[in-house]
RNA sequence: GGGCCAAUAGCUCAGUUGGUUAGAGCGCACCCCUGAUAAGGGUGAGGUCGGUGGUUCAACUCCACCUUGGCCCA
């Protein structure tokens, strides 16, 4: 025989597991396999009888394309219900969409253009919803194509008729209990179009307004903590480029923690912030003045001041919006006409006051007959000649600044109180039992509990009407001949009834008139023919009630889900409505843990912005490297921060996948001939470091466990890539190596190897599956029959670590062995460096140890040549002196020689036999007897 | 501007109640192998632990401030 032939005595690895993944083409395929065979039903179908695990998938936007934010938190959903239906829980996921909302409806009406104004509100819902649907099909397939399992057929939407119904009935269960209320509040509004609008629909842009400084005269008896005597008039100076808005002026708002001067002049005395002096003094020309006094803006809170035309006073507060940046750091408040201004004066008990009708003109409330009935904007100029006349004015000038316009009429908007629905914080106590619940509440990581604290601690009432088409309308009636509006409790339920039958749509359908309908009376003057309420609900009062549209309506779901798990916008989103809304019908909160990731940022932490498009489309990066490498990326990176994402990144992140997948192809191609049928492991039959290697697969079971319970995938993804590459790749395959090629195929040695190896193929596939999920069946299908495998390797049940495999001591004595080989293998390095060696088997090594090292390997002198993979080990017997000490037993004294005899060109080991055998002059006595036997 | 959060090698992550020369994998450099081969193995170089102060015998770890970045508000 020649070397060739030895060759073909081997037992090399043969495999149909390829090492090219080709993950674009496979990945679909695999897809669609899973779909033929219904996998995902057949996992709810295995864990029927299996306590529940709910995770309740917070609906995203039907709007546009996945992009990284949706597969992040899309993947980590689907690892952990993978992991919860492989772990011994039934885990239903039911994906959402949000379908309603002004997004949609922008796009539509955007698109439509001028036709728009031809269409019936009816015809532009259809519109939207057509538009929904459209999109919730491309992004259902994007999400499949990640490899997500879920009830993709039939998912929930919140435009479904069932869950318009329910938001109906929601809404009416708030009503019930009281907890709904109209009010005023400041609404962008354009009078050309007498519409209110969205931020969303404003566009900024330059424009022209007046800059005045107006006076607010104070009387001095209010300023008597100052230590100066005040002797001349004295006033507060506000400066506003809204003119208008002052008939509507209510109070004058200073910083709580700013400094304010009493500024003395020749003839008065004028009150501005300290800082904003300078720029004061110059912009309204005063030459003499003196700072005779200093004091805290606090001084003031509650006093009063004289509006500059009207016989009525102006309140003085205090508020954080005021900066220095501009004007005189005293603000001019109008409720009804800004943001700001109304939340002060919510909290200072202001009136919510507003003159202005939607047509933008003043109302008969202005009381100035000079301006009633006119459009307010060209009103400023009648308004600084009033401020003239009753010497209020300071300066005036023309300013350009940046100002909100209308998008479609391109008309400047203004800032106007109108009336709308609110959920109270107070009702009910809604604020003090949702921070008690938010207690209760388990959050992810435990800083998520203090941020939806202080939001909800802090926040104004749910302001839950929206002036909009696409929605959900609030059932609300205005009488027509009283005016009044109002909520009837039963009118909502059959509402809700007529919804859940032809969806939301009929209540804004003219012609269609529920008979019930001519049924109510108006309650205060019994009249009988109504308006039907325009305003729809917030679409975040859609999203947050559906825990009762989702998980109170499916068998396989219950109230509350165990976990919701979105951003950390969240917290301001959907947690944040969800909470409230439940607090308010059913006052528990419904989840029990919280989990919450951070955003996708790029290669410097930047966040990624819509606009410049500095990323790669995912689809783009699916048809490179598929989507298992996304998934690899979702796992790997720790999510409870922000998370990066860059070219180096993914790269790095495939050499891993590589790595991964490689090490699984050994170790299938090692045990193609093995079955465990015929030869059932029997651990005490097991060579030592085949129950080392078992004894480390229960170990990292164990860490792969309480990572994946505690949903730190990270760590799942290091943890898998070091046992591949460390213990695996580097040191016990590699050690292997020579045992699995070169002794006898039935042989027990080679056994003992191949059952450990068939084991830690048959736990690693599951164990990953959940992250790998591609990968994992992929492995799978190529394992070979066994018994109990289940088709799909997401049917199988996550491996149990088992005790009687860990073996401590073994552990112990090993890593004491891999410590040895760890200098064996720098002094190979050396001499390989001296060009002694090439491959480590061309040498022979002299180990010198301390006592306790020295009695370890002469122990174990056997299987060290393979341990270091060398041909030859000798032990030096003489002690030396410098490893007397025990405490010193690793202390090595380590020489690297040629290793004796002639290479086998079977086994490649150097060996003193080789030639012994007339038969076989090429090869060592331990291949002849492996080939005779 | 406010609330919450983060910052450890080029990248992704560890770092246990503060306690020796801060670890791993990948990448990089160099080398070996050619019987895992568009693979495999080895050796090595990389870190003032974002910055500045402070507490302490001792700080990556605790405190304060700052810088940078993120989310949510304003």
């Amino acid at each position: 025989m020649d070397a060739k032939q030895y060759k073909d005595t081997l037992n090399l690895p043969q495999t149909t597991f390829p090492m090219k993944a080709n993950l674009r083409e496979r990945e679909p395929e695999q897809v669609k396999a899973w779909d033929a065979i219904n996998l995902y039903e057949k996992i709810l179908e295995k864990n029927r009888d299996r306590p529940k695990y709910i995770l309740h998938d917070g609906p995203p936007y039907a709007n546009g394309n996945i992009h990284f934010g949706h597969i992040l938190n899309k993947v980590l959903k689907d690892i952990i219900v993978k992991y919860k239906n492989m772990s011994g829980y039934a885990s239903e996921f039911i994906p959402g969409w949000d379908c309603h909302g002004l997004p949609i409806e922008h796009h539509v009406t955007k698109k439509l253009g001028p036709k728009k104004n031809e269409m019936s509100i009816l015809e532009i819902r259809q519109a939207c919803r057509d538009y929904a649907n459209q999109y919730i099909d491309i992004q259902r397939d994007e999400f499949k194509r990640l490899g997500i399992l879920g009830r993709w057929k039939k998912p929930y939407l919140t435009m479904d008729y069932n869950y318009e119904s329910i938001i109906a009935k929601e809404f009416g269960k708030l009503v019930a209990a009281g907890g709904i209320y109209r009010g005023k509040k400041p609404v962008l509004w354009c009078a050309h179009c007498q519409t209110a609008l969205a931020e969303a629909e404003v566009e900024y842009d330059d424009h022209s307004s007046p800059s005045i400084y107006v006076k607010f005269q104070i009387d001095p008896k209010d300023l008597n903590f100052l230590n100066k005597g005040i002797d001349q008039p004295a006033s507060i100076v506000i400066w506003t480029t809204t003119p208008w808005t002052l008939p509507a002026n209510l109070g004058v708002a200073l910083h709580p923690s700013y400094d304010y001067v009493a500024l003395k002049t020749p003839s008065e005395i004028f009150i501005v912030a300290k800082n904003l002096v300078d720029n004061f003094v110059k912009a309204v020309g005063i030459k003499d003045h003196e700072i005779i006094e200093r004091f805290s803006g606090q001084n003031l809170e509650r006093k009063e001041c004289q509006h500059p035309f009207y016989n009525r006073k102006s309140l003085i507060v205090l508020s954080e919006h005021v900066t220095l940046d501009t004007g005189t750091g005293c603000v001019h408040i109008a409720p009804g006409h800004g943001q700001e201004d109304y939340e002060v004066g919510l909290k200072y008990g202001l009136d919510i006051f507003v003159p202005v009708d939607h047509r933008g003109c003043f109302t008969q409330e202005v009381q100035i007959e000079s301006l009633k009935n006119r459009k307010v904007e060209e009103t400023n100029k009648d308004i600084i000649k009033l401020l003239k006349e009753k010497k209020a004015l300071l300066k005036d000038e023309i300013l350009s600044h940046s100002y909100p316009h209308c998008w479609r009429c391109k008309n400047p908007v203004i800032f106007r109180a109108t009336e709308q629905w609110f959920i109270s914080l107070e009702k009910n106590d809604l604020r003090h039992k949702a921070l008690d619940s938010i207690r209760r509440v388990d959050w992810i990581p435990p800083w998520g509990r203090d941020r939806i604290y202080g939001m909800v601690q802090n926040r104004l009432d749910w302001c839950i009407s929206r002036q909009r088409s696409w929605g959900v309308p609030i059932v609300a009636l205005t009488c027509q001949k009283c005016h009044l509006t109002f909520l009837d409790q039963k009118l909502i339920g059959k509402m809700a009834d007529a919804f859940a039958q032809k969806g939301a749509d009929i209540w804004f359908d003219e012609k269609a008139m529920p008979p019930f309908l001519k049924q109510v009376q108006c309650p205060d003057c019994g009249a009988q023919d109504f308006h039907r309420e325009t305003d729809i609900l917030d679409v975040w009062f859609d999203s947050g009630v559906s825990y009762a549209a989702v998980l109170e309506q499916e068998k396989t779901l219950s109230y509350p889900a165990d976990l919701y798990l979105e951003g950390s916008d969240q917290h301001r989103g959907w947690f944040h409505s969800s909470l409230l809304t439940a607090i308010g019908t059913r006052n528990t909160a419904p989840y029990k843990t919280v989990l919450t990731h951070g955003f996708v940022v790029d290669g410097e932490g930047k966040k990624y912005s819509k606009s410049v498009k500095n990323y790669t489309p995912p689809d783009k990066l699916i048809q490179t490297h598929g989507a298992e490498i996304l998934r690899l990326w979702v796992a790997a990176e720790d999510y409870r921060n922000d998370i990066r994402f860059s070219d180096e990144i993914i790269t790095r992140l495939v050499e891993a996948y590589r790595k991964i997948r490689n090490t699984c192809r050994f170790l299938l191609g090692n045990i193609g001939d093995y079955s465990p049928v015929h030869s059932p492991l029997d651990y005490e039959n097991l060579l030592e470091i085949d129950k080392w290697a078992l004894h480390q697969l229960q170990k990292l079971m164990i860490r792969l466990n309480k990572a994946y319970e505690d949903f730190a995938f990270h760590v799942v993804f290091h943890e898998l890539n070091k046992f591949c590459t460390v213990t695996l790749s580097a040191f016990y395959l590699d050690i292997l190596k020579d045992r699995l090629y070169t002794s006898k195929k039935n042989g027990a040695e080679r056994l003992s190897a191949q059952k450990v190896l068939f084991e830690i193929t048959k736990t690693l596939s599951p164990l990953m599956a959940p992250i790998l999920s591609f990968t994992a069946e992929e492995i799978w299908t190529h394992m070979g029959d066994f018994p109990g495998k289940v088709p799909s390797v997401h049917l199988a049940s996550l491996p149990e670590p088992k005790t009687e495999w860990i073996d401590e001591t073994l552990a112990t004595r090993w890593q004491t062995f891999q410590n040895i080989r760890d200098k064996i293998l720098t002094a190979l390095e050396k001499a390989r460096k001296d060009k002694m060696i090439g491959n480590s088997l061309e040498a022979a090594v002299f180990i010198g140890a301390g006592k306790e090292t020295q009695a370890l390997l002469e122990q174990y002198r056997d299987i060290l040549p393979q341990l270091f993979i060398v041909s030859q080990v000798n032990l030096i017997k003489e002690t030396m002196k410098s490893f007397s000490h025990e405490s010193e037993s690793e202390n090595l004294l380590i020489e690297v020689k040629k290793a004796l005899g002639k290479k086998c060109e079977r086994c490649w080991n150097y060996a003193m036999t080789v030639g012994d055998d007339p038969q076989h002059p090429l090869i060592c006595h331990r291949c002849v007897q492996t080939l005779s036997s």
